[in-house]
RNA sequence: GAGCCAUUAGCUCAGUCGGCAGAGCACCGGACUUUUAAUCCGGGUGUCCCGCGUUCGAAUCGCGGAUGGCUCACCA
């Protein structure tokens, strides 16, 4: 490149004038590159054009490549066009931008003066990206589809309500693809994904925000094994391709994510860290319980309810390193099917890592009468006050009245995954625009 | 939703016991033709988050509110 002429344009971040002689450092999205400029190049109107300049502004230059006598590659610049003015001025060079309010509302600002930014969303879409290939490589279809719903099912959530004018109807923004994407294999489709977001009308923290992305994917004639392989998979390969190691660090803590994953049964989990054993009992034994280990539940909590509590307190702080939880119980899982040997727990896993739950997922419910009883428990639940549990979807009902294969479906929470991959703290590090209470 | 903490110049931050509102960077003017957190000289640009109160006097004390962060609760 030296002694090459180059025409480039950028962002001015900061000026070292000396007179009739002067540095700049200029910021394009492959990175800086010092810019030196001289009268003697310039001419009088040039440099006169440059001495109004101010950090911040974007300009287009012609030059030469040279090393400075410190060695740093440079361009001499010999002709130079104001591209676009600044008129606010930028956060301090040395400190950056660091209220994390101003960071979030103002993210242009945010990219401009903080490199690391720009990276953490560099591999957000590389993840994705990723995990898109993984999926395509093996035979899976992407797919669309709806976000206004007028049923919001797949998940235990309270929706957010908007309104169709033209129909003069309410409709839900949705809060899973799950229903449609296995209407989808009823319809013949065997390999299925989609990446999108969902909303759910729910508090916010550190790990939540109302709109999130999932990738949920459903194949057709696998099992819940099946699923597990392809999520430990899934994290290995896109680990590898983004971090460059199965083996990464988050926040401090080295996190293995080489498969296999241990499986853990939920029951033998909560036994293990507990010292409890649920297994096999009634709601009243199981809420009895509970009050003993001043576990507090509602007084009409299900023994799924109560198996729920027992692992949120005992266990879940505990795993840091990957491991799927296995077998969660019949009444806090309404879409997947009964084990066969144990019908008060399903074929179900959650892999936790560093003690979030990073995806979910099941053999599918493909059974339509006990998937309309289950639907008929989550109604009763529903009239009991719980604006979460699920709602009634008949026509999802019919779907599987005529014929839905047997079949593995994942849940992937692609936030988390990002969070978890580029050691970020916060769900708002990893959103562009984390939603924040207007000013 | 609850608790704790924070909010001062465009940005990063000081501000003692209640007594004229401060620094660095940025910006403006001047010097300087290989600097790199350039340097040197000069210039402070402000709704001290908002309101009410206490006081001769409030950035500072009290009460109420706004916004944010963290923790907890709910969830993925």
């Amino acid at each position: 490149m030296e002694d090459q002429e180059t025409v480039i344009a950028g962002r001015i971040m900061s000026l070292r004038t000396h007179g009739k002689a002067s540095f700049a450092d200029l910021m394009d999205s492959s990175g800086r590159i010092q810019l030196y400029l001289r009268i003697n190049t310039l001419g009088e109107e040039g440099y006169g054009l440059f001495q109004t300049l101010d950090i911040g502004d974007i300009i287009g230059v012609t030059g030469r490549v040279f090393k400075t006598r410190r060695g740093e590659i440079s361009v001499e610049v010999k002709d130079l066009k104001l591209l676009s003015k600044s008129l606010r001025p930028l956060p301090e060079k040395w400190h950056g931008l660091k209220d994390v309010d101003l960071r979030y509302r103002q993210r242009y600002v945010d990219l401009i003066v903080n490199p690391e930014v720009r990276d953490v969303f560099i591999a957000r879409s590389r993840i994705i990206q990723s995990l898109r290939n993984f999926l395509i490589e093996r035979g899976f279809l992407e797919v669309e589809t709806p976000m206004l719903n007028v049923i919001a099912g797949g998940a235990n959530a309270k929706p957010f309500v908007t309104h169709h004018n033209a129909l003069d109807m309410d409709l839900y923004l949705r809060i899973a693809p799950e229903l449609y994407l296995k209407r989808l294999l009823v319809g013949g489709f065997e390999r299925v994904f989609e990446i999108g977001k969902n909303f759910r009308n729910e508090g916010m923290s550190t790990k939540h925000n109302p709109e999130y992305t999932s990738c949920e994917l459903y194949q057709a004639y696998a099992d819940a094994e099946d699923m597990m392989r392809i999520t430990e998979e899934i994290f290995a390969h896109v680990a590898k391709e983004v971090v460059g190691s199965t083996k990464i660090t988050f926040q401090g803590e080295e996190i293995d994510l080489t498969p296999p994953w241990p499986r853990k049964p939920m029951l033998e989990a909560i036994k293990e860290y507990s010292g409890v054993d649920l297994s096999g009992l009634t709601d009243e034994e199981a809420r009895r319980l509970a009050k003993e280990k001043g576990i507090s539940v509602p007084a009409q909590a299900s023994y799924g309810n109560v198996v729920e509590e027992f692992f949120d307190a005992f266990v879940e702080p505990n795993l840091i390193q990957p491991v799927f939880i296995t077998d969660h119980p019949v009444e806090v899982s309404p879409l997947a099917k009964r084990k066969k040997d144990n019908p008060q727990l399903t074929d179900r896993f959650e892999p936790f890592i560093v003690t979030w739950e990073v995806a979910n997922g099941f053999t599918e419910l493909n059974d339509p009468i006990d998937q309309e009883q289950r639907f008929r428990k989550q109604m009763e639940q529903r009239d009991r006050g719980d604006e979460e549990a699920h709602m009634m979807d008949e026509d999802y009902i019919r779907a599987l009245e005529y014929g839905m294969p047997p079949a593995g479906g994942l849940g992937i929470g692609i936030d988390r995954m990002v969070m978890l991959l580029t050691d970020s703290p916060s769900i708002r590090d990893v959103l562009l625009f984390p939603h924040m209470r207007p000013r």
